[in-house]
DNA sequence: TCGTAATCGAGACGGTACGTCGTGTCTTTCT
DNA sequence: AGAAAGACACGACGTACCGTCTCGATTACGA
């Protein structure tokens, strides 16, 4: 994990090779699954030692764990969500814009290796909800937040419930390969999970 | 798949072998995760030739799904959801009951096996649908026709979507380990769920 | 190891696999020695599996032994000590041609792998003493034995003992490589050992 | 090895680690073997760095014999070989030693290491032979000449063959495991090697 | 009394091999 | 023909060491 504090002496971790092994276990994910995927596979492509894996993560899930992060937020900060005034579409484009990342093959597969290992190994999922649910959940609420100052939510509602309201139905058709995630289908989500939460007003 | 027609000649399949297998499947994936499944094992502690499993299903992933079919449906013919005319009442109890299922180690990890298996294999995911998830869902919308006949749900809303603004926010919570699942929780999810689908009367 | 009897059921060892497994060992202890000798390597080289090697023979040296032994013994069974009647020409002529053995390379280093691995490993030492070293200990003592009959060697003499003092001296500067190892150096070692062990007729 | 002459300037040599190397090397090999031992392991247990070992000595082999040399021959100079007049009881007596040193089981197993490493690499046999064995020859070299001297050993016989005749048969013995290694068969194999030897007066 | 140069502990790194486990196939024998 | 037993080629596991390579700290000498 890449918060191990440095020991005072002896050689220092390589960054390049820290790159170098999470490009490669993206790459390798998302052209094999997680399955598929090999600790020694990852080794070979990066021109790596497999110990030099095993030194710094504990498991294959916390590998790709770290590989999805890295090329999910790369450098930049978390930008927020969209705010044109019209919750609706708002919302609406930023799920249409996830559907259109499901759609890119490399990420549709990188992303289901991840969430299958997470399914199976709570360590990992708490590391993921911390790491990249959770800041990622934190903009939702933020942006459902500024729609109860202005009325178009109700206020008495409970922002996570809200959250997973507005997004577990497309994530759902996701997992499962089932549903209708066209633009229209999402809007129509978005449009009934908001009037069961909508303002009184 | 245990559709293959029998041969006119020759030793007949044995039924017993079979649920033995399944039996045996059911438990290793209980006790030890989808990931560390293994044929052999299953083989091992059913007292079965390797080979006898690899005659009937292709993947460990079919084997898994088969083992799960067997448990959950049994012997008897599935059964219409409770409808006492209180349409959260009822959606409620049945989320509830199945949440409680998920609060049996056992089950919960057997059916977080099976869901790491569907996300990545498209054709499990396909045979997943079509045997459990598709006739669990006809009773869903089943019970939410009669709730349009009656005017308590919108009977312009599509079936299918909301199926999943009702159930897809536990089933999110369970996969990802977050989230409010007790009773009271999920009564919320119902209510504001029902909100947005409420006939118009 | 080979005396192991087969068990009534299931697919029975191939014979040819064995063979190749020992051919290729006894290659590479000739060409790399025993510390460079590679489980792996005559696995590859055999076209064979690791696991079937592990399956056989418990250790490196084992196996070594079992190659040298195949290679050694080969079909035929063992024929006697020349008997010429002059008991210092027969056993120079023995030891000249163990010395002429040692001049092939690829059996020198295979000899010396099989040595360098019983002098660590006591059980193997014993399986070298029962399968290999005592039947060749036996021919020799037959031959002195025969010596004592027509009154060439000391009847007091344990034979063992003759054994040792005539043949160890060869054996110590081929193991250390050092000293006279032509057969004039040989014949001066019988010599000089007779005549420590001769008749007092 | 231990020969590089010291450069002009920097910082020397410390004797106290080459010390403790060599102490650990050889606690390690008598209690592991040579197969078994590892540079990693003597650097750990010596609380050196692994390059430390590397700086020094080129291989494992010359580890062990700088090892076994440093416990063997001490601080001390070499001291002559018993004479009391008594040929045969004075080299009983030599041998009887060897033997007891054999049966301490950290000597035994420091020596069988060293043996299988120098049996495989001909350059650690040369630098065993001048350093060690060598040394020694001449110790026993020069009390056989004492013996040629007054007559009790025949003055043509060359005193390297002398030397193999006497003590080879023992030291197959320990290396081999097998035969008489108690005191009288020591004696047993020096008799009859002095009397293969002996003066014609 | 500094700077230069080597030693030394520590430990990361690319590799090779270990010995084990599991895969999916095949062979043998029994039912 | 179905089934248990188990050999087999193969691939991956996670670990141990190899020998090399920084690092930073520590001596020692010579200018």
């Amino acid at each position: 994990m890449p918060t191990a504090q440095q020991a005072s002496t002896g050689r220092r971790r390589n960054p390049a090779t820290r790159a170098a092994i999470l490009a490669t276990t993206f790459d390798v994910v998302a052209e094999l699954g997680y399955a598929r995927l090999t600790i020694e596979k990852v080794a070979a492509r990066a021109g790596v030692g497999k110990q030099t894996i095993y030194r710094w993560w504990p498991t294959k899930g916390a590998l790709v764990l770290d590989a999805v992060l890295e090329r999910s937020l790369g450098p930049g900060e978390p930008v927020d969500l969209p705010d044109t005034g019209d919750l609706e579409e708002d919302l609406t484009a930023v799920l249409v814009a996830t559907v259109e990342e499901f759609a890119d093959p490399a990420f549709d597969r990188a992303l289901r290796g991840l969430t299958a290992a997470i399914i199976e190994d709570p360590e990992l999922g708490q590391a993921y909800r911390e790491r990249l649910d959770e800041p990622m959940r934190e903009l939702k609420r933020r942006r459902l937040r500024r729609a109860q100052e202005v009325g178009q939510l109700d206020v008495d509602v409970d922002l996570d419930l809200a959250v997973d309201l507005i997004f577990a139905p497309v994530t759902r058709r996701w997992t499962e390969r089932s549903g209708d995630l066209t633009p229209e289908g999402v809007r129509a989500i978005v449009r009934h999970a908001l009037r069961g939460l909508a303002g009184s007003a």
